[in-house]
This record gives structure tokens, C-alpha cells and sequence, in this order.
RNA sequence: CGGGGCGUGGCUCAGCCUGGUAGAGCGUUCGGUUCGGGACCGAAAGGUCGGCGGUCCAAAUCCGCCCGCCCCGACCA
């Protein structure tokens, strides 16, 4: 394609409203533009990327077995009510009314509509496994789009779902998915990781989440490099190590004033202790019930945990004003001696020694105290959020915590829908059992925002080639310069003929801006046609990602173009 | 939905407080000079100042309502 033919408007300066680096070189490279909040346009390289990412997912699926189908986008209310997520689903499902005044949804996801289709035409249990996928847009009235693609209302997404007749085969095709999906985002060129994620209500560990490594990431995970064991912060286990003996005490509880002190960084100031030194404690209301819960003060309770603990329908932090009540103080000076409460202790409490907690007495807490000795648990557990640092539960080397944008998330979703919309099949016994399903999604617009988030610099984006809009492009620097034009148009001509996937930049403008529009758009490797070719017959190539720059003559160019872009593709 | 901010040419923004002529840079068009990091000279086009209403001799500027967009919190690929 000739750059000069292409639609490409690229901007010097990002609008106002591109907050993250992304959504700006998305913009300023001329990808996509918006049309209205959360809603944008792909313009012919945002295409063209956005098309890479969806061959590889295709190819990936074919390959483990799923197939693809296209459902509707608009969908019926009644279909929604038979799952119940018509009423569940919110303010996030656009409804609207057609001109018989009967209601619709533009489907932010497929359950409905493939449990509808699988239900009507499979019957036996000789017809499992279903796997089917699509690609296409969905929408999703988010309260708060923001992020450019990142978190768009309107989104292109590949969302599959499998259909099995029993849990062993259901786990296959869970298994099959996991390992297409991993082969995606490697073929993507992505440096990624797939973690276990929570599956909150619905139960079962057979969740993983694919997180694309980044900073700006929303979603801190917590890796191991030593065993591979990843997980959401949310949900990550930490390991513990045997103490090798247990620290004695060497002090008794005493009470001390700490006025006007609440936070635990106040009370290490003012008693000069450090945070890891306190134990810092927080009621819960679980349920119906209120209980204690012990974290050490420099960590933070994660009520994920907690909840799984202690088997609780539900739970959040009590209010300040309920505190008093059911401990003798406000927030800030509640302590675990002397409660009437439950209480459940991380298991990093148990060896802390001479510790500083809330007196349950405003202004006053205790220095000195001891499990066992002034206070008994009912119960250790794991109920912090685990930290950089902390044990991995598999093989207890130190794991590290990086951020992650969520590009892919499976699940195993049991029977959840197939029980609601009546989607059942007749087994070997001739009995009628639900089908046993997993949901497998791919943000493939927000793919392409991640690897931008993850390959970039201060000229713009570094592709990988993989799903670049183009692997190349050819430059002529100079087009009034007869032997620089002739000679790029010849070779652009050759390079097409070669099937490589190259843009000619051929406009008749300024060098500066075409090397600029180069980097900026983040073409892996570029050719130029430039002063080199008078002085030396020389090319000069140039790898965006490395900034390397290899000289090459006309006939070695498109061996050491072959080899560098082997050199760049995932193995 | 709650809290905060913004809306002036295609883009970035000044002007508003203290009412009276709508401005700059980038981009665009034309002519010329340039040609390896968003080049230079000259000329030009382009704006219902988000919308409606009000105050006033006079409103981009003051007041009210509405709309849109962005940022901070709960949802999610």
C-alpha cells in the first residue's frame, strides 16, 4: 500500500481528553477516532491491526477445536428473562424499544443467545462437545468509559462458549482453551501472563485471567518466576515458610494514652513502633454476624479472603458507628483484648510478639501483648492481600508483583445458564442433563490498547510484527530526487511481489515528517531510500524496537529483512 | 449516580475575573525556496465562541436552564 493512497491522519499533538499513553498514539497515529464517548472508529491501520489480532485468535481456535459462528446483536428481552439477567444485569445493558414498542438489548454477551441455539439443535449426548465462538462488537453502557479502548461501551470482542456432557469433558475443553489462548497472546507478540482469577459466585477454581504485563495496568497480579504460579492480587494465596523457632515474649501488656491518634502510621509515630509492629483490627459484618479480623499494620486485609474463611454469604467493613457498640470504641482504637467477637487472625499474626493494638478504650491502646496470653483467635488464616516479596504457595520462592491489563479471561461456568434456559441433552442412560458449559472471552480491541500500553517510547508506538498494521515500511526520503524516487518505487514493487507486508511511504513531503510518522505509527522495520543510496548504493533498515540500523545493499535487503523479522516474531 | 473540571477555526490553547475589535501556534490552500528527524519565505481560506433563555445601549465575557465531553469513586473483555 502506498502511504500517499492510504488514509492516515496523523496528529502532532493528542486531544485533551487521551488520558493514557495508548488512547493518545492510538489517536495521534491516526488508528482510530472517536465518535462519542466510549465509542470509536477504526480507521484503516486501526483495521488492519484490529484484523491481525482476530486471524491469529481465529487460527487459534480452529486449531483447539472451537468454531465460528456470528450471532445477533440485538436480542430479544424474553431471552434475557429467561436467564434472569434482565432484571440482574443493570444500567450496563442498553434496552431499547422497537416500533411495536417491544424491548431489546444490544447483547453485551452471548450466554443467551448460543445456550438458545445449542438448546434447539443438540440433543443427544453423541453431538458434545460444542464449541463455538464469534467475533464482533458488543456493548456495554459502562458508567464510566474512560481510556480510549481500553473501556469502551462499545467494544469487539470474541466471546466462545463450549457445551459438554459431563465435568471431565467440560475440563478439557477448559484445557484446550487455556492452551489457545496461551498460543494467542504469544502469537500476538504480547509478554503476558495467565493468572488464576476469582470466580466469585459461581465457585470452582477454574478460572484464569490473561493479563497483559504493563504499568499503566489496571489489575495488580502477583507472579512467581521461580514455579510460574500467578494470581489476582485479589485472590493469591501467600505461602509461609516454618518459622524456624518461635520468638519468646519479653514484655507485658500495658496500657497506654494515644490521643488523637487513628491511622496505624499515627499510632507508629506516636509510640515509635514500627507499622509491622501493630496489628491492626477491623470489624466485619459477615452476614449477619460481626466479627474481628487481625492483619499485621503494615499489610491490608482483603475481605475476598476473609469471606472464604469464614464461609460467609456476604461481608463488608462495619460502619464507624456500629464500632462502639460492639467493642467500646471508635475505629482506630479497637483491639482484639477483651472482645466479645470472633476473631480471625492472619496468619502472619500469629508470630508477632509484644504487639501494639487498639485498647477498645478511645485514645488508648495496648504495648506488650501476646497471643495466647491476652488475646485468643478462633481461627488463623490467610486473609491479607499478599505483597511484593511474599512466599509463593507452590514452591515458596519470593513472588513479585506487576500490573496487568486483562486482554482474556475463561471460565468455567458449570450450569448455570444451560439450568435456567432449560439447555439439556439426553446421556447414554437416556437421562436429561444440562450441558456443562465454559465461557471464554478476548477484548480484541482492548488487545490492541494493551500492546501499545505495553510497546511504546516518547516518537510512539513499537509494534510487534505480528499484529503491526504493516511490518514494514519503505521510505524514500527525497521524492524530487529521481534515482531515490525510481529506485523506491522499484523496490516497493519487489517487495510485493516477495508478498511482503510493506507501506510505501511515497509522499511528496519533508523527510523529518515521514521518519517521524514512521515512529510514531511504530512499523517494526523500516527501509529508506535515502543519501546513502548516491554516495554507497546503500539501504539502511532500521528496527523501531532496538533503534538498530543495518546497512544493506539492493540484492542482500530482503534476506536480512527475512532475518530480522524472524529475529522479532514470537518462536 | 455522587464529587470536580472543561466546552472559542481541523488540533492544542489564550481572551472571560474587570462586558465594547475574536486571537496565537500547529494543520489546510496557493506561489516560491528546501530535502535524513514534524524545514523556510510570502499570500490566503477557515469561527452559530456547545445550545436556549435572561440582564444590558452592548455578552465569548455576567446570570439561569439544558446538552456534550473529561477526571476521581462502585462494574467489566
Amino acid at each position: 500500500m502506498k502511504f500517499s493512497e492510504t488514509f492516515i491522519p496523523t496528529l502532532k499533538e493528542a486531544p485533551k481528553d487521551a488520558e493514557i499513553v495508548s488512547h493518545k498514539l492510538l489517536f495521534r497515529a491516526g488508528l482510530i477516532r472517536k465518535l462519542s464517548s466510549g465509542i470509536y472508529s477504526y480507521l484503516p491501520l486501526g483495521l488492519r491491526s484490529i484484523r491481525k489480532i482476530t486471524d491469529i485468535i481465529r487460527q487459534g481456535m480452529s486449531t483447539w477445536g472451537a468454531q465460528e459462528v456470528l450471532l445477533p446483536l440485538v436480542v430479544q428481552k424474553e431471552l434475557w428473562e429467561e436467564s434472569g439477567r434482565w432484571q440482574v444485569y443493570g444500567k450496563e445493558l442498553l434496552r431499547f424499544q422497537d416500533r411495536h414498542e417491544k424491548w431489546f438489548t444490544i447483547g453485551p454477551t452471548h450466554e443467551e443467545v448460543m445456550v438458545d441455539l445449542v438448546r434447539n439443535e443438540v440433543q443427544s449426548y453423541k453431538q458434545l462437545p460444542v464449541n463455538l465462538y464469534q467475533i464482533g462488537p458488543k456493548f456495554r453502557d459502562e458508567i464510566r468509559p474512560r481510556f480510549g479502548l481500553m473501556r469502551g461501551r462499545e467494544f469487539i470482542m470474541k466471546d466462545g462458549y463450549s457445551f459438554d456432557m459431563d465435568e471431565e469433558h467440560a475440563n478439557i475443553s477448559y484445557q484446550r482453551m487455556f492452551d489457545a489462548y496461551n498460543w494467542i497472546f504469544r502469537q500476538c507478540g504480547l509478554n503476558f501472563r495467565a493468572v488464576e482469577a476469582d470466580t466469585g459466585t459461581i465457585g470452582g477454581n477454574f478460572s484464569h485471567e490473561f493479563m497483559v504485563l504493563a504499568n499503566s495496568g489496571e489489575e495488580a497480579i502477583v507472579s512467581c518466576s521461580a514455579c510460574g504460579y500467578g494470581a489476582n492480587v485479589e485472590k493469591a494465596e501467600i505461602g509461609y515458610p516454618q518459622p524456624a523457632a518461635e520468638a519468646a515474649t519479653t514484655s507485658r501488656i500495658q496500657k497506654v494514652p494515644t490521643p488523637g491518634t487513628c491511622a496505624v502510621e499515627e499510632v507508629s509515630a506516636f509510640l515509635k513502633v514500627p507499622p509491622a509492629g501493630i496489628i491492626k483490627t477491623m470489624i466485619v459484618k459477615t452476614g449477619h454476624e460481626f466479627v474481628a479480623a487481625l492483619v499485621r499494620g503494615d499489610r491490608e486485609l482483603n475481605l475476598l479472603k476473609l469471606k472464604n474463611a469464614v464461609n460467609a454469604a456476604s461481608i463488608e467493613l462495619a460502619k464507624d458507628g456500629d464500632c462502639p457498640g460492639l467493642t467500646g470504641a471508635h475505629v482506630g482504637s479497637i483491639g482484639p483484648v477483651g472482645l466479645k467477637l470472633k476473631i480471625i487472625a492472619d496468619t502472619e499474626v500469629r508470630y508477632m510478639r509484644d504487639a501494639v493494638v487498639g485498647a477498645n478504650d478511645d485514645n488508648f491502646h495496648y504495648t506488650g501483648v501476646n497471643i495466647d496470653i491476652d488475646f485468643t483467635p478462633a481461627l488463623f488464616a490467610d486473609i491479607r492481600n499478599a505483597v511484593s516479596g511474599d512466599a509463593c504457595p507452590r514452591c515458596s520462592s519470593p513472588m513479585g508483583i506487576t500490573r496487568g491489563i486483562e486482554v482474556g479471561h475463561i471460565f468455567k461456568l458449570g450450569t448455570k445458564y444451560s439450568a435456567k434456559l432449560h439447555a439439556e441433552f439426553l446421556d447414554e442412560h437416556g437421562v436429561s442433563k444440562p450441558f456443562i458449559m465454559g465461557t471464554y472471552g478476548i477484548g480484541v480491541s482492548r488487545t490492541l490498547a494493551a500492546a501499545i500500553e505495553q510497546g511504546n517510547d516518547r516518537d510512539g508506538i513499537i509494534f510487534p510484527p505480528s499484529i503491526a498494521p504493516y511490518e514494514i515500511e519503505l521510505v524514500a526520503i527525497n521524492m524530487k530526487d529521481r534515482d531515490i524516487a525510481d529506485t523506491a518505487h522499484g523496490l516497493y514493487t519487489k517487495m510485493l511481489e516477495k508478498g511482503l507486508d510493506v507501506i510505501y511511504d511515497d509522499r511528496d513531503i519533508s523527510p523529518g515528517m515521514k521518519l517521524k510518522d514512521a515512529d510514531l505509527i511504530g512499523f517494526p522495520l523500516r527501509v529508506v531510500v535515502g543519501s546513502r543510496l548516491k554516495k554507497e548504493g546503500l539501504l539502511e533498515i532500521k528496527v523501531r524496537k532496538t533503534g538498530e540500523v543495518i546497512m544493506a545493499t539492493q540484492p542482500q535487503l530482503y534476506e536480512k529483512l527475512h532475518a530480522l523479522r524472524t529475529s522479532l516474531m514470537p518462536q
